[in-house]
RNA sequence: GGACCUGUGGUGCAGUUUGGAGUGCACGCCGGCCUGUCAAGCCGGAGGUCGCGGGUUCAAAUCCCGUCAGGUCCGCCA
């Protein structure tokens, strides 16, 4: 992927940027700006430098000696000149020139710094954020921040095009107790009343709705207090769209045409249309609402193979299995690690089977499930009958030398963990190409109960029910799906939206299943419910997680390396030291005293 | 809240399993040499509380306990 430099990047200072000399530059006399990446000298009448700056590299010869050291900022003059024959460099894009009689004149000088800014070292992250400054110097940095500028723009360009308005929202808004934790803001002029800063600007969009503007987007910070991941920081990028008289089907095809261009717009090639599965095909093939479909490895359905089995570990009301290619030669202790995560991840266990050929057999070709030609290894061989052992292998079709891995559990429970043991041992880093987006859909309304034994909001509590289910909302709302989608890229969750409800007596039912009375819904939502009284059109929505689409675009397992200054996974900032104590004077204009933590 | 991995000159590592002198490698840094190098080359040099604290031991980078920091994951993330 290569980032275009600035168009001629001339200033007062330099007339040419370092990374775009070439050929056609020969002749000009030029005068470029930068750090200084290496220097080699070759006694008292010869040295080069290799000047930096975010274009690239370009070879600097000073006829004599020079009193420069890395990382020194310098403006160097000279006229671009034809390498010598046989000292061209391939490996740069400024390989096949030169700037001859250099005149170098000191910017600033330098320490070394802290770590080389190269991109082949790997260097310890706290220490890269701690120097973050040095940290973005490096060229994978660099192209980083400039396809993220890329991608923002695409997606600027996409939504304008469609019709949408940038509008800005506050940071600065009440607490809403659902969902993730906030952070707050304490009130100097209302001590001891705080702001919140929005985990999204969901309420604020719909209200955009309400006002009539019919298409809304930004580009939106948004803050959790949630533990931190590789994909997870507590502030991040959305591209937050709304639009009024709209169905699922209208922003489906909004937010593809922004994400697609955002793809072409850094890979110069257009992603086919997204392609759509349901959330129960995708907890059923895949175990997973965020399917990784870059590769196979499918969950298999065994229940039908283990119905009334002797068998105690499979005597469970759902037996799935998956089959790695190659598995068999897993070690034991690999194979032990895999269990225990099983069981991490809520299941009784986890059976195993290597798949060999047996003695004799012709290896030959379309081993398959052609039993006898195949004997299985694991410890539950022997409690399996020779229908089960069939039946194991031609459901699965492992070959040998496959291993299979069997879960027998509750439906979810099973399809979840293989979903992950999948992930484990078949999975590949997410920034590995191709993108395979996938949009997931008919997600279900509720998931789970709370402890008053109400169902849970599965998205949010303004999710429109799907209108085929409306009807069983009280009945059997565990049935009932949403118009809730989900954006998916290489298995991780890109954003989600959804239509919102709208109408007044759809709102108070939902409230009423979530066990939500009037009261509660007025305080925790009222400015929200008393809008919709003044006439709120039908409206739907979606978030774009801006640093997980860059990440992958980028080539980057962790959005850490998107993002200029970002937190390290135990939320602090190694580089200014957040988060601090307050001085004691802020705490009490804020009207605030720290409670000593206790052990 | 929990599990696991990592922590050794400025940087990246080896050494830890099996305790025996801070022993080694690469890069960088400092000085010298070098007129076509480009991750330059050659010669010399400096640079270490082995993350921190405690314990075991005649003796700890190494074993044990605790703790801190960075990372991966579970919980959490409507």
């Amino acid at each position: 992927m290569t980032v275009p430099p600035t168009p001629t990047g001339a200033t007062s200072m330099r007339t040419h940027l370092c990374g775009a000399l070439r050929a056609a530059d020969i002749g000009s006399t030029v005068t470029v700006c930068g750090w200084v990446a290496k220097r080699r000298e070759h006694g008292e009448h010869l040295a080069f430098i290799d000047l930096r700056d975010h274009t690239g590299i370009v070879q600097c010869v000073i006829p004599g000696t020079v009193d420069v050291r890395s990382e020194y900022v310098i403006s160097v003059q000279g006229a671009v000149r034809a390498r010598p024959e046989g000292t061209l460099n391939p490996d740069l894009p400024t390989g096949e020139v030169e700037i001859g009689d250099c005149i170098v004149t000191i910017l600033n000088s330098a320490e070394p710094p802290p770590f080389a800014i190269d991109d082949r070292v790997e260097v310890d992250e706290g220490i890269r954020l701690k120097h973050r400054f040095v940290d973005l110097r490096r060229p994978r940095m660099q192209a980083n921040l400039r396809i993220r500028a890329m991608v923002n723009h695409a997606l600027r360009s996409a939504m304008d095009r469609q019709g949408f308005v940038e509008v800005e929202t506050p940071l600065l808004w009440a607490p809403t107790p659902e969902g993730a934790r906030e952070f707050a803001v304490p009130s100097r002029l209302h001590p001891g009343s705080c702001y919140v800063l929005p985990q999204s600007p969901q309420l604020a969009k719909q209200l955009l709705m309400v006002a009539g503007v019919d298409r809304y987007y930004q580009i939106a910070r948004c803050l959790r207090d949630e533990d931190l991941r590789a994909d997870r920081q507590f502030e991040f990028s959305q591209l937050d769209v709304e639009a009024s008289f709209v169905t699922q089907e209208d922003i489906l095809g909004f937010v593809s045409e922004a994400v697609l261009d955002a793809a072409e717009a850094v890979t110069d090639e257009r992603p086919e249309p997204v392609p759509r599965m349901t959330w129960a095909e995708a907890i059923d093939r895949y175990g997973t609402d965020k399917p990784d479909t870059r590769f196979g490895m499918e969950l298999i359905d065994l229940s039908a193979v283990f119905d009334g089995t002797e068998v105690k570990a499979f005597g469970a009301p759902c037996v799935k299995a998956i089959v790695l290619e190659g598995g068999g030669t897993l070690t034991r202790s690999k194979l032990d690690g895999l269990t225990d995560r099983a069981k991490g991840l809520g299941a009784k266990g986890l059976a195993w089977f290597r798949v060999a050929a047996a003695e004799g057999a012709d290896r030959a070709e379309g081993v398959g499930s052609d039993w006898p030609s195949l004997v299985l290894d694991s410890p539950l061989d022997r409690f399996l009958s020779d229908g089960e052992r069939v039946g194991l292998l031609s459901a699965t079709g492992a070959g040998a030398g496959d291993l299979i891995l069997v879960v027998a559990d509750e439906y979810r429970t099973a399809c979840t963990v293989l979903g992950h043991l999948r992930l484990e041992v078949g999975g590949r880093p997410v920034s590995e190409g191709p993108y395979r987006f996938l949009w997931v859909v008919d997600f279900p309304m509720f998931d789970g109960v709370d402890e008053a034994g109400h169902p849970i909001a599965a998205h949010h509590p303004f999710t429109m029910p799907h209108p085929d289910d409306l009807g069983r909302l009280e009945s059997d709302p565990a049935s009932v799906r949403s118009q809730a989608y989900d954006l998916v890229l290489n298995g991780w969750e890109l954003g989600s939206g959804s239509v919102r409800i709208h109408r007044a007596d759809i709102q108070s039912r939902v409230f009423a299943v979530l066990g939500i009375d009037e009261d509660e819904a007025m305080s925790r939502f009222g400015f929200l419910l008393g809008a919709f009284r003044f006439g709120a059109p039908p409206h739907a929505g979606f978030a774009v997680g801006i640093d997980r689409l860059v990440a992958i675009f980028a080539g980057e397992d962790s959005i850490r390396e998107v993002i200029a200054f970002p937190k390290t996974q135990s939320g602090s900032d190694p580089m200014t030291g957040a988060p601090k104590a307050l001085a004691p004077g802020l705490l009490g204009e804020l009207g605030l005293q720290v409670i000593p933590p206790r052990d």
